[in-house]
Parts: structure tokens; C-alpha cells; sequence
DNA sequence: AACTAAATTGCAGTTATTACAATTAAAGAA
DNA sequence: TTCTTTAATTGTAATAACTGCAATTTAGTT
């Protein structure tokens, strides 16, 4: 609710319109820990507007993200994922299943980036994608390892 | 040069075969700091094989990172980009015309993570990525706005 | 030189995202 | 409330990075 209120008031000191597509997607966003990608937002919208449109979609997720109400996840290469929690944490993916979860990460030391660094860039942002394998994945794989036959060595991908 | 012979031996230790292809592209990445593309190390490569097909590029650039010859960079939606070097450090990009750096960053606190994601993902490895705008675009940006009318309020895009 | 598994090629397919022109609708003014 | 303007939405086509697969070639061994 305070998400979605928070971002009305954005919206409107950028001049921008408040549409019901912008409505949903503001409250669908309120408080999703989710990490929904373009497409499932498509999908959680598409019930309420039948004639909903792709583009629609991108172009209020690109609106937020220019007033500062959503991080662009780039964590892997398919597609983007959005987070409306725009402090300070990180994530991990599974590389199997895509499985991602928030990390609270307060040990946060200071980032002080190299002077040369900050004289070529004006540093706007920053990520930390922890890549790694969940519980699940890796049990499943024993599983298939022991049912199968012995791979060939040097045979084994990922 | 190293890095081609090293890479040579993991490829062999993996039951890989060494092929004037995977030659080329070891001593392409050998030293390379531009972080290439796969569409830039295919075109590197054209000349001397002008029958060489993207399909080979990734299936190259796959055996590599599986062999730990490769980090796979994931700033930016449009592409991956490949860096040779997987010793510990960390990108910055410019969001407005992608120019890619390294930041050799020695300060780095030990990433202890939080133990209910310990005890769920088996971590693998992980980055961090700087986004920001270079010196080079914002000065293009000061002149563009001289340049144009007195832009509305808030309709000022990105 | 012959053999065999693996690598490369060529090309078609997939999929996330973007571009654009036409239509619709929000919000301020009358 | 209706009118008007300007932005937002839609639909569809295009882009571009990457993947899948069958056919051909080749590295590395015998």
C-alpha cells in the first residue's frame, strides 16, 4: 500500500499519468519478494486487462526504474527480474533452477572504489549476484547421477 | 601465452580436444582486458577462419568457462561478456554507452553470508558490478541539453 | 593409414526485448 | 461536465543474442 502510494506521488512529480495498468502493476509490486520477471508480471496482470500489452508492460517497468521504485536484476542471462526493494542487499540464484533469494547483508564494508575509477565514472549504482547450486538441485543431480550409468570423464557439463 | 598453455592442459586433462579453433580463441583471450563479446571474438577470429561458425564461438566459450579459463559477465542485458581473468575483482559499466572497466579492489570484507542461505545453496562463485555514466557521455549530455530547447518538466527520459 | 568419438559447421528456431504507428484515455481547462 | 491536449496503451512487426540439431569434418589414437 505504502509502495504503491509512494509511487503514485513519483509518478506524479514526473508528470506522469496514473493509469489502472500503472495502478496494478504498482501493487503488484507492493511488497513482492518475488523477483517477478517482465513476463510474470504480464501474467499476473493479464486477468484484469485482457488486451494488456507486452510493451505496456516494459514501458511501466522502465517508468519505475527511472523514478527510482524497482532494481533490474541482471543476474542472469535469459531475462531480467525486477525488485521493488530498492535497499541495500543482495541475491543468489540457483544455476540449475533459477531459484533467487534476497541476502541481508549488513556486513556491507565501504565500496570505496579506486580513485581512477571515480574520476573516469559517476557511480550511479551497484549489484552482488552470488551464483550457486540450492538443496534441491543438488540432490536431484545424485539422484540422476545414480540411476545413470558412469559418465565419461571430462563429460560432465555446467 | 600462459594462459593458452593452461588452458591446453585443462582441456586435455577434461578429455577435450585442442583444435586450431580453441587455439585461436585461447590467444585471443590471452591477456585480453577488453572483455569481448562473443560477437567481437567471432569477428576476431573471421579472418583466420572464415568458415567458423557462431555455434562454435559458444560451444568454445562454454568448455572454457566449464573449465574455469572464463568468468561469463552478466552487466548488461543485451550481451555477456567474457573475462579471461578470474582472480578476484570486480566491473564497472556506463550505462550509456556500455565502456566496461575493471576495478581491482583489494578491500574486499569476507563475504561471510547469512547461514539460512549457507544451508540452502551450495555457493559457487560471485560478482559485483558498478554502474555509472563516463566522463565522455555526461560531457555529451552537457551538450546536448545546450543544444535543445528548454525540455519540459518531467519528461525527461531515462 | 584407418578408425572413432568429438568438434565444427550451417541453418533454422527460440525468446526476451524494442520500435513504431494507430488508437485510447488521463487530467487540466473551460 | 465536456473539451482538449498530450501522453499512454495497444498490436504487430522487427531485432538480436543465443540454442538445437543433423550433416560433415577432424583430432588423436591404434
Amino acid at each position: 500500500m505504502d509502495y504503491s502510494h509512494n509511487m503514485i506521488r513519483k509518478f506524479r512529480e514526473r508528470g506522469l499519468k496514473i493509469t489502472p495498468q500503472r495502478l496494478a502493476i504498482f501493487n503488484l509490486l507492493d511488497g513482492n519478494t518475488g523477483h517477478p520477471t517482465a513476463e510474470e508480471i504480464y501474467s499476473g496482470l493479464k486477468k484484469d486487462f485482457p488486451n494488456l500489452s507486452f510493451t505496456t508492460v516494459y514501458n511501466i517497468l522502465k517508468s519505475i526504474k527511472e523514478a527510482g521504485g524497482i532494481q533490474e536484476l541482471l543476474i542472469e542471462r535469459e531475462r531480467a527480474h525486477y525488485d521493488p526493494d530498492v535497499s541495500l542487499h543482495h541475491h543468489i540464484i540457483c544455476t540449475r533452477c533459477g531459484k533467487l533469494r534476497d541476502i541481508f547483508y549488513t556486513n556491507t564494508s565501504e565500496m570505496r572504489l579506486p580513485d581512477d575509477i571515480l574520476k573516469e565514472f559517476s557511480v550511479t549504482g551497484h549489484q552482488i549476484h552470488f551464483y550457486g547450486v540450492c538443496r534441491a538441485c543438488s540432490e536431484n543431480e545424485e539422484e540422476e547421477e545414480g540411476k545413470t550409468a558412469v559418465p565419461r570423464e571430462g563429460a560432465n557439463a555446467n
